[in-house]
DNA sequence: TTGTAGGCGTTATCAG
DNA sequence: CTGATAACGCCTACAA
């Protein structure tokens, strides 16, 4: 053998006695201890965790998929379950699926063979979704991050994104807005938007206002003022939009104000998801935060719970409506 | 023995022709490869990676650090890898080091273990680097993102930090400014602002204007108006700031109109770094940008080149300035 | 407390 | 073309 062989043979030990001083410690003499640490050392003794992994059939690595990197929510989120994945022994694989469920599926396959402990993941649309039939074979645990609560026994967590939007429209109304319109990206890529649009819909028809039609932009982050100006013209125009992130809230103040209008006197402006930048910027942005360091620490620890047999959970967080100067009473 | 044992059973055949059906399936006769085929659907086989890695001795797993992931900058690049060795058939395994020193040996030291085939990262200061210096022992292959060149044998990645504000300082001078200054974080903790100040510095002189001391914020990616103000007082004020990176930039308009200042008339701010976003707000962000996919994919694309035996190389690659609505003339 | 020995699921070298 | 068989580096009963 190899590795731990030679540094057993140095120690004058077995093998297995060598082994030990890394797997259970306490098992050993303190002096023989001492001296397979001390051998160890001198020969720059790694532990390969490889082999590990092969004999104990487990390897403390988890595959984790985000839809883009592009967008800070994601990337903060991630940022948080490194933090505390590290924190707890385990590391990850990274992929991206550009909400491409083909990809999903493929890397997906492919974390499998790589025999990953499991999967924390976002897809598009969970109820119909190509990697989750797949999963369902499977018996590995999956948390789904953002995803709206399920029949089937996955464990999700997120937070109420229908309640998010309700709360928020209401707030406009209150404010004064009756014209109140909302923007999406692409909406059949994304299960949640389509939440959101229906607690805002359910939030006009209660309110006695009219709920318009989506605005929908090709680009999820990115907003175009043509599709914008029909909806800022005439007797009906538009003088409150929720956008269903913060980029794409971002984007639209800048488009407006770019071709002379002024926000939030004119059109006040609503992201989703309260990214730190929102805060810097001037105007500031008004967001329905999401608790991004709270959603990636939580998926961590519900991986590691169903990792230790417990019971699949549908989490949802608090969110909370974070003001800023996007936003005032319509002039 | 199991896995390829089981569908060597039910395909009739050795475990070792079972395995050629995925190893080198052109050695089988056709219809015993379409049996093990078959067999190995029928069982939903799938072949274990830690066992091919552990017998092959390679894992094609690269490691990479980042200090953070809350600045697009990284998060953007990191999307890019990930796309990147996707395609050529690598996986990663992510951490995020916040700069600190003694965590990125710890990671570093983990992924050692775990027989990654090479490190991808972006130390704070490249020339007194704990990690740097423990890795000098391993021969494992090393590129360095963002850091600038180095004496040793690493390869490494970026663009040239101080040309870029060399001669953006020039830029800013035949816009017909005089009193230019520069912004950054914690100094201490990045080689490359270092550079990024030196350019600065360099082109005051050669311009016969005078090099202002550094303006350092507490945190590396917002603004402080009382840092700020001060330099913004007087017969010397200054009327251009250049910042280390887009979010200090977005975050220092945001403060500065906040309190009343007009950018760019009163102030013109430049970023560096170039993120998506800083197009899409008003006033657009002017900004130096990094090739971040580029720089992305060339850090892979090296290190697989390393891997494959190729020498290490210290690639620079281009930047440019990118115009915005932030700078103007000085009033 | 320490040693012996077998196996985790592959690949790869030999024969047949 | 196909079948035995020995590693890869480590863990872990079981025995001493």
């Amino acid at each position: 053998m190899a590795g731990l062989m030679s540094v057993a043979k140095l120690a004058g030990v077995s093998r297995a006695t060598a082994a030990r001083a890394f797997s259970a410690p306490t098992l050993l003499r303190k002096d023989t201890l001492n001296k397979v640490i001390a051998a160890s050392q001198q020969l720059g003794f790694r532990p390969n965790r490889i082999a590990q992994q092969l004999r104990t059939q487990s390897t403390h690595i988890i595959g984790v998929l985000v839809p883009t990197l592009c967008n800070p929510v994601f990337a903060e989120q991630l940022q948080a379950m490194v933090n505390v994945a590290q924190h707890h022994g385990y590391s990850l694989l990274i992929a991206v699926t550009d909400y491409q469920s083909q990809q999903e599926v493929n890397i997906v396959e492919d974390m499998l063979r790589q025999q990953v402990d499991g999967l924390i993941m976002t897809v598009a649309d969970a109820n119909n979704s190509p990697v989750l039939k797949m999963l369902a074979n499977e018996d590995i645990p999956v948390v789904l991050v953002h995803n709206p609560p399920l029949k089937t026994g996955i464990s999700t967590i997120g937070v109420d994104n229908y309640s998010a939007i309700y709360e928020l429209t209401h707030y406009l109304q209150q404010l004064g807005h009756r014209h109140i319109g909302m923007l999406t990206g692409p909406i059949h890529q994304s299960d949640r938007a389509r939440d959101r649009y229906q607690g805002y819909c359910q939030a006009m028809n209660h309110l006695d206002l009219r709920a318009m039609p989506l605005i929908e932009m090709p680009k999820h982050t990115q907003s175009s003022f043509s599709v914008l100006a029909p909806h800022l013209q005439g007797r009906q125009r538009l003088t409150a939009l929720i956008c269903s992130n913060d980029l794409l809230a971002l984007s639209t103040i800048g488009c407006l104000m770019r071709a002379g209008y002024q926000v939030p006197q004119q059109v006040s402006i609503v992201g989703f998801d309260g990214i730190e930048l929102g805060q810097d910027l001037f105007p500031s942005l008004c967001s329905v935060v999401q608790p991004r360091y709270e959603l990636g620490r939580q998926a961590i620890a519900s991986l590691i719970g169903l990792l230790s047999g417990q019971k699949p959970v549908a989490k949802v967080l608090s969110h909370y409506l974070r003001l800023g100067e996007s936003i005032s009473p319509p002039e």
